[in-house]
DNA sequence: GAATTAATTGAACGTTCGTTTTATTATCTC
DNA sequence: GAGATAATAAAACGAACGTTCAATTAATTC
């Protein structure tokens, strides 16, 4: 057997990159084999190299692919208008509801950033710092016009950060809270953290 | 060659202990190998299994201890007598402290929870969870005495941990803020995000 | 100082790993 | 419908993996 009967490229490539996230995010890239990802695919091991050339090239091509969506996100989330108040509550709503909605992906990135090269790396976390000056701007923004309460931007917005991330750990959409409950409260409780005036 | 000179049990275990955090907080559980392992202890591989029969047994011993130390660490710190906002600053206070000390073990039990087996990782959760349930217990006796304004205990308890226990992620004691400065800002911060009323 | 025990080496086991090569078949192009 | 190309299978590569076992030497016991 060779070419199998409605096969196709785009289709496979896609399956591959599904499986990859679902098998990664609950075992981890080192614990996923190339075969264990195939036989998820429903295809031959040597297949995969057709679309990946190396494992480490499919991580990566998740990370940048999350990293990308992320930044693109906040960039549509954006609201055009409005003071620091407003843009922290639209940081940390679109923060989360893009976080929730992609949990594996997410814990993909978290967790595997230790298996990218150096270079690749860098790249990842360029990224990441970019989206983490956008929340900075904003504390400092909202500081210099005193409507937060904000002595260190970096060290709150890594402690903003971090908890709002953090909602992927725990929390489970079908369970006691809906998402927009838990937005709710986190939208809150950043608000106090900050010191808002208006919260 | 077979024993060597000056051979000491107690003390090559102890190597093994310390390779082992430094090279799984580094590479990943999975990413190392026994005979990365012992190369760095400067033993041959066989030697590891005189002290732990597996891999996993290791890494759980490393896990367990890390997990314990933590529960000991906070049964000594809380105060004996003060209201819930005293509780909760020292809860955080030696919450902080103690991660910061361990960003290595902490880095372990945090990312390889899924090379455990299902018994071996449900001790470790049961660990977490009394010790996640203290800071439920001092959140939800503020907010009865009107001292916090918390609504879900459960979801700010998850939300302070993860802030909390973020630190270790970009915090470098060499670099610009010292640990008593960090551990002071997150007190506020915290204080803040509960709507305490002396903050 | 002989017997015993503790600590370690060296070599090997079978398995699995990421990856490559070659052959084969389906689909598309004209 | 012939030729080109895309998609996959099948088999194999050497290397690395966790682990085991027998042999050997250092330290301890009596």
């Amino acid at each position: 057997m060779a070419r199998t009967a409605g096969s196709d490229g785009e289709r496979t490539q896609a399956a591959i990159r599904d499986a990859a996230v679902n098998l990664i995010a609950r075992y981890g890239y080192e614990a996923v084999s190339m075969r264990q990802l195939a036989a998820e695919v429903g295809v031959q091991p040597a297949a995969l190299y057709r679309y990946f050339p190396t494992k480490e090239d499919l991580l990566y091509e998740l990370m940048t692919a999350h990293m990308n969506a992320l930044v693109a996100s906040w960039e549509t989330a954006r609201p055009a208008t409005g003071d620091a108040t407003a843009l922290l509550a639209a940081f940390v709503r679109n923060h989360i509801h893009f976080h929730v909605e992609r949990r594996q992906t997410t814990h993909v990135n978290n967790m595997e950033l230790r298996s990218l090269s150096r270079d690749r790396l860098s790249t990842i976390l360029r990224l990441r710092a970019g989206y983490e000056k956008e929340l900075r701007q904003i504390l400092r923004q909202g500081a210099d016009a005193g409507l937060f309460a904000v002595e260190d931007v970096t060290l709150t917005a890594m402690a903003i950060i971090q908890m709002v991330t953090g909602v992927i750990v725990w929390f489970r959409p079908d369970e006691r809270l809906s998402v927009a409950e838990v937005t709710d409260a986190y939208h809150k409780m950043t608000m106090r953290l900050v010191g808002a005036r208006d919260a």
